[in-house]
DNA sequence: CCGCACATGGTGGTCAGACCAGTTTATGTT
DNA sequence: AACATAAACTGGTCTGACCACCATGTGCGG
């Protein structure tokens, strides 16, 4: 134990541990792991500390324990949440432009979702806002996706945009006649207009 | 403790008992939650027990705990995982219009993204399995979304598919004449024929 | 009366050991 | 060989003990 940085919590630590046994010595779903005796004599920690790491990642569903047998890998192809997923899998090049596709289709989903549900004084409210008010990309977003009034888009747009500010991808500052534009075309009701704009507010050729 | 059935593990009661707690006595983020000793007190079981549910939630980013101070709710609207957040949130009748939304607006990128992405050699080859194979909605989509080639979206979907198996929204079987065609338009690249078929297959009048 | 230093109690963090309750495996008997 | 039994594991839970950290109160000196 005691890798790298000590001071954080030993549980912690074994579920990094365990990440990386499960990726060097090839874990499959279904295949059985220490049991927590050894696994706590093996990295000379408390068996209670392994059980809270064990309980934690059952929690999550990610291993599943059978009194008596011992503690398995879980299927978790896609299953369970999507966040620490994420930490475990989010690593490659290849998963940032899954991020930044995501990101930018939930919210053309949200646009026309919006553009569908909310009454036209509310697009109104935030027509003015956009034409006085300070904002950048995440907040003018976010207002539009409250429009869509769907918590999960919320949920996951939240994730998205942190991954993806986080990824540092060239962007440029979109003008606030852009987005004025943006939502003059939700008040038309037109599709192809809202995803025209929206194209050029994000640099794409299609979408 | 001891509610309702025993047998199952403490800390997955204690986990229970949280949530009821935070709704009962309107808990908010910020709030601090009774010590673990004065928990495992109030429900008659060892504080291991309780530190064992508060790990796996302190993992899952609902509690944050403090050494010294105490174990505290977290801001999580919004943030974090998707999926057991669900189960904590996702309890009202609104919150199942979210996930069939969701769902197929997810479909329906991915139906348009794999139109987009995929060869027409693997087109093909589905078109052929759908023509002569034996599956489920479920089946026909998954591999829809295999050619959308983002995992992201594949983790979403998988997770939205459970859900909404679950919440047994009434859906009439699709005849195998309109998954195929549905690949058809797929092959055509036409954006609107792709809709059309798609709202077809789920009785939508738009997307 | 104020302000600072220190003591005290509360809180999470961790460990060790003891049982219990199941499952598996080895053992020995028929 | 087949079966019954015993031993050896495995997870599930509780208790008690200590440590490190934080907040509060207490008392001393100013």
């Amino acid at each position: 134990m005691n890798s790298s940085q000590s001071s954080s919590k030993v549980y912690l630590e074994i579920v990094k541990q365990l990440r990386a046994m499960i990726q060097t010595e090839g874990y499959q779903a279904g295949d059985k792991l220490p049991s927590e005796r050894e696994m706590s004599e093996r990295l000379n920690v408390g068996r209670s500390s392994v059980r809270e790491a064990f309980r934690a990642l059952e929690l999550l569903g990610l291993i599943e324990t059978r009194r008596g047998e011992g503690t398995f890998i879980r299927d978790f192809r896609g299953h369970q949440l999507v966040q620490l997923l994420s930490t475990f899998i989010l690593q490659d090049e290849r998963a940032k432009g899954d991020v930044k596709e995501t990101k930018f289709l939930i919210e053309w989903d949200c646009l026309w979702l919006g553009a569908r549900k909310a009454a036209d004084s509310e697009l109104n409210k935030i027509k003015e806002w956009a034409l006085t008010g300070n904002y950048d990309d995440d907040e003018f977003f976010y207002r539009i996706i409250l429009l869509a009034d769907n918590h999960l888009f919320m949920r996951m747009w939240t994730i998205l945009k942190d991954y993806y500010n986080s990824l540092n991808f060239p962007q440029d500052k979109v003008s606030k006649e852009d987005y004025v534009l943006l939502i003059d075309t939700m008040v038309q009701h037109d599709e192809q207009q809202i995803k025209d704009q929206y194209c050029k507010i994000r640099n794409l050729s299609s979408i």
